[in-house]
DNA sequence: CCTATCATGTAATCCGTTACATGATTAT
DNA sequence: ATAATCATGTAACGGATTACATGATAGG
């Protein structure tokens, strides 16, 4: 199987050990918190899942402690780095999303009241604030590091849709009369 | 089980059918494809699977046609509408998450060279604006309509999204130095 | 009439999560 | 010593997708 498709948390996989080297399955999930995890997280179980399925592909290849702890440590086959190499140098399939229980809430917002909305606004704001917070923080720390090649950019890319939503719920205009709540029961008069 | 923990595609289900009244998988499935389908889209399957699991927990209703084709049609019971109302109202649990294989791919880019690099720029930022010009679209068509509640927000929304990423990915600078492929072929030398 | 396409549904599979467990280290 | 936290792993479950099927309707 070479066409064997792959998950983003394959990929995810096999680019932390190609950047670090071989690794147990706690090691990445520590990579992970401190740099994609803030856009980005997965159960630490799935670091535990996923690197065997790898392995059963032949893109990577595990060698277990014999000790009390019998780690399990994983390095990457030829055959994955080039699985790597491939999915960089192709185009992204799907569409992108923008999956957003705020954008979902908002969505339906004409079903509940205006308390509950300016709620929902203020926290989004809010939540955003906190976000662009600490990913400035980030900026200034490793920023200027010009040893994290194109790392320093997601944070800028975070930054960058932070921002705008922020804006976006800042700006947000709640209003009774986009309210459907108050109405008397609807009662589907004519066809669905 | 009154707290049985439900996804967002359960409120949706939930809110499309108080929105429009009884409907079909089918009907459930159009009226996302042309509104939420910007942003978080889903098989149709689960418009088939979700419903039932809804109406095994008292939220939902179903009515089967009896001639050839077997029709299902959902409705919202009492209880459903309240599991609605409860989620509007309560704060967003946890973290949002921008999960984006572009990012993913930044991320991991010096492992590739700078065509490959300026390609998924290039990319990156050709969807983006495609985007923008689709919601553009929904937005002079119904952004002005007032009885669509806070949907037409929700256009706004992921305009201001799409804006600030086109941006990010118009600006990002591809450079060699950020490449590590030309690099020979590394080995590790101390610890992992 | 035939063929696309629309419409409808089920089954199998898989990725990822939650829950369950336990072994080591560090702090008090 | 004991509690807390770090580290490590498996099992069970569930939500969502892909694949599989087939019935209707419209267009040529």
């Amino acid at each position: 199987m070479d066409g064997a498709k792959l998950s983003p948390m394959s990929y995810i996989t096999l680019g932390l050990v190609e950047l670090r080297g071989p690794s147990t399955p706690y090691e990445l999930k520590a990579a992970i918190n401190e740099s994609i995890g803030y856009f980005w997280t997965f159960s630490h179980a799935q670091f535990y899942n996923e690197p065997p399925r790898l392995v059963s592909l032949g893109l990577m290849h595990e060698e277990r402690e014999r000790d009390g702890r019998r780690r399990r440590t994983f390095s990457i086959t030829d055959a994955g780095r080039e699985a790597l190499q491939r999915w960089l140098a192709e185009p992204i399939a799907q569409r992108r999303e923008m999956r957003d229980e705020g954008m979902l809430k908002l969505f339906f917002a004409e079903l509940t009241g205006v308390e509950e909305i300016e709620e929902l606004r203020r926290d989004q704001e809010l939540r955003h604030r906190a976000m662009i917070a600490e990913l400035e923080g980030l900026h200034e720390r490793f920023g200027a590091r010009d040893d994290l090649g194109y790392r320093t950019d997601t944070i800028r890319w975070g930054l960058a849709g932070e921002r705008a939503l922020a804006e976006f719920w800042a700006k947000l205009k709640v209003s009774p009369a986009k309210s459907r709540r108050l109405r008397p029961t609807r009662r589907r008069s004519g066809t669905g």
